[in-house]
RNA sequence: GCUCAAGUGGCGGAAUUGGUAGACGCGCUGGAUUCAAAAUCCAGUUCUUUCGGGAGUGUGGGUUCGAUUCCCACCUUGAGUACCA
């Protein structure tokens, strides 16, 4: 009987989905195992045969552990919402459902001729509402939850609520914005609603702020920080900018220690936490201060011509600018109230300058001492709609910007203006000390912040006037350096920019900033080599020595990191040391015994530092310690830990993807209750972004929520009260990949998420196989959200996959063909009437046997021209010949390189060179469409490169093809047999013959002719020997994920048993359960044709049994010297003397000793003789 | 620049508690079978050689009786990341 690839697997495909051979049981007495594969995004273009690799390992080990009586879950699914989906319905108006569902049955089709274990009854879609749901509803549980650094994990909002309600929020160590304002007990019961909830807002994990975004115009979307590469998006490689826009962020930042932790229990590749441990940054250092010493402001110029270019200066706000008109216009009519106080605050009744109707951020205030940070206002008659904004004016500009508020009302200043000046009076000296508190408590903090580290106390900034100082607030990871500092450097962007420069500079400064600001980030980035700043004048006091420090502006700092302010150590940091050399600024040298004449000194294990004080003669790590320690006993300092890990955005402008299951109401975002979900994804018109920029889902018609009915309706009741807009954006790609393993434990589960039971049951995944690309996205977003569903009792672990392998990329072998180009060389004086010299050549391809280099190239063609007289001999050397390669589409080369020329000129993408010449192979000329015979269409060779395997290569190769020539049982067993699986490496279509011939020997075994011939005769010792050999190395390899040694194991095997002629049922039974894993349909056949019933798929895994192989003689090695020369078989229970005897005698020996004494005879028993001499 | 990984025949790769380098397969060469081809089978295939042998795992050192394997320096390639203070 022939093996019959194709019938065979069609039949047990059948069977495997018929029978329901590997669906998971959900309760079991086996031990469990979970083998997940990373789920794959169904894109239009099919599966290529780079993507099954990982698919195949995870299936061998599947079903290994089966083999070894494990309860196996091995689950597939789709990531179905995403991009490529859209971009094809903008283009075609196609639903990105129906694309979806259409690639998803391609995928489908491809996955099953493979021959998977996959347990398809848990199949999930990310795009599916039933699987949403559950992404909406974990939103929701992030909405509610803050994270408590006391007991370091995520907690429930009411319990924010109950400490706010009792003791106000100063008692609270949470992960929140930075910029959040104490307030106690009863000013939070004071609060109106939306108050409070724009406080809590500040605490959730999923919060909405206004974030810098990447914001991508051509796709219409903002971008994550791992969709974009070298500056432009992953996808499409669009430009992407810089944008502020209102986004739902996810509090990721708060898990940073905790994600850093975590990698050291798992077993995952260590680059893969290396680039986690990379993308989390976490830097030990010390925040310190440096107090500027005030400059000298220019007498006469008001604040108001600055304010309107030096955003740092003015004490209003953005708007200032328009505002300024109205203040103007109030200073002229102020009511009689404001008159009558402005006559005896103008007249310095308080000694202390005031002024009228002035700008503070957005507002107007009445009256204001910036000294003092007092504001004073007056207010007509109280109604309660002015009540209410008066008080959230005052919350900001106390909050926002520190000044101290105090109202009276129009009859207290007509009626009694001595109260009223006495309580301003009180007030400015209260004032007085309750800036002194704060910069107090400020440097309290600080000290407090080693133990508890709390969110960054403010750069204490009070107003521009004199008396007060600025303090400019720097992150280092070196306080021990801090004696070398010799200059500051701000970011052009810093706050206090425009506040300190002076008059002197102020020209210099204010163009650096301009050049600055037209560079685009990319640049900035790109240009690391120009060294450019500008010197501020102002100077800063170094905090230990007292000294003066100057004050730079540079751009190689970056607003966006740590403070936008670094203290520069210009003799042990390289940028600051080229800063330092290009604009003169001394380098003092802090270091024992270094010389930085040259080169900064930027190592830090061994270095002793000098020159600094009480610092000076400690080696590093001691000096380090100790200058924390002394900033924080003196209070201009504290040892922080600083992450990189920025809060992820977690709003798209898309239209396929998750809608948040939010509405809102008077501004203020509101969750739907769990129980309505999901919010289904409403049907749009269009799938672009709306005329006036709202994302997509701005064209849904039926898009607002009924907080009556409870349901989803049409936007025309948005005029009712209890109807609101829903949320228009919608959830990244990760968002449904990041929980989706553990739905695979109850996927069909409509009451939660998983049940409990499922969860306790299947608790992770015991082996993740994917690619490493998502290192920094999926798998780092996916643990997060794992941790934050442990820390609510969710999830019963807190690490989704305990073992993870990356698989590596399989490489295409593209195939070049070699375009020749003909022009006139430069510079050549030809005649006007030459002009058609090269109009005559047509397009030439040369074979790439002809040519070995560009010189070559030319004169083959050259030649032929002449000879074809194409080209006039007189002007060949005026004329050159480059060639440029074309890629050729892979399948219509053969494994000797040779390619189809007929195919080539026919295929669809070459329309243009069906009138190509080519140079063939033997020297041959395949001209101008003539018909080629079918020897000659093959005469040509073409070169070959390895790349990645992608459709504008032309090199990609469809597993289709492979499995319907092959068989899915060669193409797993080839795609494992290609190398180590974390490996790349590349494919090539020709080494499928090796694995194909294996299955060929393997069914003869079986087989005596047509016959199936089996003995039940006891194996021979060989046969057994070779058996067990087997055994062994393949369950090692399995277990190894070593699957490419395996498949050399069997065919070693079954080369040997093809030499023993063995045909015994006690040795070709077990080699079938191993082989089962790797092969799975031939098995399953040949397993039928010994007379089994039940399939082999749970059949236990053969047992080793070392007694087979023991041996009683070896072959030993002889070497000299180390160096092998001949072998000698002895028997193993020789003595060393004896061996030793034996092998002195032996005439080789002689021969090799050419009658030296050998020196010294290393014997080691079983293994090696060496002689040396 | 930094971090990580990897360098072995014509090609994919094998061999590590340090012990016969090149398993297995592709390709290639020769042979058998065939009218012929495919398929199949057999033999050979690191380089070099005066056919005794000699050299050889990116380069140069080191440790060792013995190094592809361990240590140091360098070179090359790939991946990730970046004015991160």
């Amino acid at each position: 009987m022939q093996y019959n690839h194709q019938e065979i697997e069609k039949n047990w495909q059948k069977f495997w989905a018929e029978n329901q051979t590997f669906k998971a049981e959900q309760t079991s007495d086996k031990p469990k195992y979970y083998v997940l594969d990373m789920f794959p995004y169904p894109s239009g273009a099919g599966l290529h045969v780079g993507h099954p690799l990982g698919y195949i390992a995870s299936d061998i080990y599947a079903r290994y552990k089966r083999h070894k009586g494990f309860n196996v879950l091995h689950p597939q699914g789709y990531d179905s919402f995403g991009l490529p989906a859209e971009q094809y319905a903008i283009q075609t108006g196609q639903h990105p459902a129906k694309t979806t569902e259409d690639n998803i049955k391609t995928y489908r089709r491809q996955l099953d001729q493979i021959g998977f274990s996959f347990d398809w009854s848990r199949e999930v879609r990310t795009s599916s509402p039933e699987y949403y749901k559950w992404t909406q509803w974990i939103f929701i549980e992030l909405f509610n939850s803050w994270y408590n650094k006391d007991t370091d994990k995520a907690e429930d909002i009411s319990a924010l609520e109950k400490i706010f309600k009792k003791e106000g929020n100063t008692t609270v160590n949470a992960v929140c914005d930075e910029d959040i304002k104490s307030f106690s007990a009863d000013e939070w019961k004071a609060f109106s609603t939306k108050e409070k909830e724009e406080i809590l807002l500040q605490y959730r994990l999923t919060f909405l702020s206004d974030t810098e975004v990447n914001w991508c115009p051509a796709l219409g979307t903002v971008l994550a920080n791992d969709e974009i590469v070298n500056g432009v998006s992953e996808r499409g490689s669009h430009p992407v900018i810089r944008k502020k826009m209102t986004q739902w962020s996810m509090r990721i930042s708060a898990y940073a220690q905790r994600l850093l932790d975590g990698l050291e229990k798992i077993d995952w590749p260590q680059p893969l936490k290396d680039s986690q441990t990379n993308w989390i940054g976490r830097s030990q250092g010390a925040m310190v201060s440096f107090e500027v010493l005030s400059p000298t402001l220019s007498k006469g110029k008001g604040a108001n011509e600055q304010s309107k270019n030096a955003k740092g200066y003015m004490t209003g706000g953005t708007n200032s600018y328009l505002l300024l008109e109205k203040a103007k216009e109030m200073r002229a009519n102020p009511t009689p109230a404001e008159a009558i106080l402005w006559k005896q605050l103008k007249g310095k009744k308080t000694k202390l300058k005031f002024r009228q109707q002035h700008l503070i951020n957005d507002y107007i205030v009445d009256f204001v001492c910036l000294t003092r940070k007092l504001i004073v206002e007056i207010d007509g008659k109280i109604h309660d709609y002015q009540l209410e904004k008066d008080a959230a004016r005052t919350l900001e500009l106390e909050q926002k910007s520190g000044f101290k508020v105090i109202r009276f009302k129009n009859e207290q200043v007509i009626g009694n203006l001595d109260k009223v000046l006495s309580d301003i009076d009180k007030e400015l000296n209260n004032q007085f000390y309750a800036l002194k508190e704060l910069e107090k408590t400020i440097t309290q903090s600080q000290n407090t912040h080693t133990k508890k580290d709390k969110h960054t106390p403010p750069t204490v900034s009070l107003s521009s006037g004199k008396g007060v100082r600025d303090r400019i607030t720097v992150f280092t990871t070196r306080p021990d350096t801090i004696y070398g500092v010799s200059f500051m450097t701000l970011a052009p962007e810093h706050e206090l920019v425009a506040k300190i420069t002076t008059d002197a500079q102020k020209a210099e400064v204010e163009a650096y900033i301009k050049a600055t600001a037209k560079r685009s980030e990319r640049d900035r980035m790109a240009d690391v080599k120009t060294i450019s700043g500008a010197f501020t004048g102002a100077y800063a006091i170094h905090p230990f020595s007292g000294e003066k420090v100057q004050i730079w502006i540079g751009d190689y700092v970056l607003a966006g990191y740590g403070t936008g302010a670094v203290m520069a150590v210009p003799c042990g940091d390289e940028r600051d040391y080229a800063f330092a050399k290009h604009f003169g600024i001394p380098i003092p040298n802090i270091f024992e015994g270094v010389d930085i004449s040259e080169q900064p000194h930027t190592d830090k294990e061994g270095t002793v530092i000098a020159n600094s004080d009480f610092l000076s003669g400690l080696k590093y790590k001691k000096a380090l310690k100790l200058a924390i320690y002394e900033m924080e006993k003196r209070g201009f300092g504290y040892g922080k830990i600083n992450y990189r890990l920025r809060d992820a955005v977690f709003s798209r402008q898309r239209y396929w993807g998750e809608p948040f299951p939010v509405y809102y109401k008077d501004g203020m975002p509101q969750m739907i209750d769990a129980k309505h979900l999901p919010i289904v994804l409403p049907e749009v018109e269009k799938y672009l972004p709306t005329e006036d920029g709202k994302p997509p889902l701005g064209n849904a018609t039926e898009w607002a929520w009924d907080s009556r009915a409870k349901k989803v309706v049409s936007n025309e009741k948005l005029k009712n009260k209890t109807v609101y807009p829903l949320e228009l954006n919608t959830m990244p790609g990760w968002a449904g990949s990041s929980w989706y393993f553990n739905r695979y434990m109850d996927a069909n589960n409509s009451e939660a998420f998983a049940s409990k039971e499922s969860l306790e049951y299947w608790q992770n995944v015991d082996l993740y196989i994917g690619g490493s690309e998502h290192a920094t996205g999926h798998l780092l977003y996916a643990r997060f959200w794992q941790k934050f569903l442990f820390d609510k009792g969710i999830v019963p672990v807190d690490e989704f996959a305990k073992k993870l392998i990356n698989q590596g990329m399989i490489l295409g072998t593209s195939a070049f063909v070699f375009k020749a180009t003909a022009f006139v060389k430069n510079g050549c004086a030809i005649d006007k009437s030459n002009d058609d010299v090269i109009e005559k050549i047509p397009t030439i391809f040369v074979s790439k046997n002809l040519f070995t280099n560009d010189d070559k190239f030319e004169t083959v063609v050259k030649n032929y021209l002449l000879d074809a007289k194409l080209l006039n001999p007189n002007f060949a050397d005026l004329v050159m010949i480059t060639k440029t390669p074309l890629h050729a589409d892979v399948s219509l080369v053969n494994a000797s390189d040779e390619m189809d020329v007929e195919g080539f000129k026919n295929h669809p993408l070459n329309k243009e060179y069906k009138d190509a010449v080519f140079l063939g192979k033997s020297g041959k000329v395949l001209s101008f469409g003539e018909d080629l015979g079918e020897e000659t269409r093959w005469d040509f060779t073409v070169a070959r490169e390895v790349e990645k395997m992608s459709k504008s290569k032309y090199n990609v190769v469809n597993p289709d093809d492979i499995v319907a020539e092959y068989g899915a049982d060669a193409l797993r067993l080839f795609e494992m047999f290609l190398g180590p699986l974390e490996q790349t490496k590349p494919w090539k279509t020709s080494g499928i013959s090796g694995v194909s011939s294996f299955l060929k020997k393997l069914w003869k075994l079986y087989f005596n002719g047509e016959n199936l011939e089996i003995s039940d005769e006891n194996a021979t010792k060989d046969e057994l020997k070779t058996l067990h050999k087997t055994i062994k190395k393949v369950e090692q390899d399995i277990e190894n994920f070593s699957f490419n040694t395996s498949v050399s194991t069997f065919m070693i095997a079954v080369n040997e048993l093809t030499a023993l002629k063995c045909n015994k049922r006690e040795i070709l039974e077990p080699l079938l359960i191993l082989l089962s894993p790797y092969a799975p349909h031939i098995t399953e056949e040949l397993w039928k044709l010994l007379g089994h019933k039940t399939s082999i798929s749970t059949v236990d895994f053969p047992v080793f049994e070392a007694k087979h192989l023991i041996e009683s003689a070896k072959n030993y090695p002889i070497s000299f010297n180390g160096k092998m020369r001949f072998t000698l078989e002895l028997p193993l229970d020789l003595s060393k003397e004896e061996i030793e005897k034996t092998v002195m005698e032996h005439e080789k020996t002689q021969a090799q000793l050419e009658g030296r004494t050998p020196k010294k005879v290393i014997i080691v028993p079983g293994k090696i003789v060496n002689i040396v001499g």
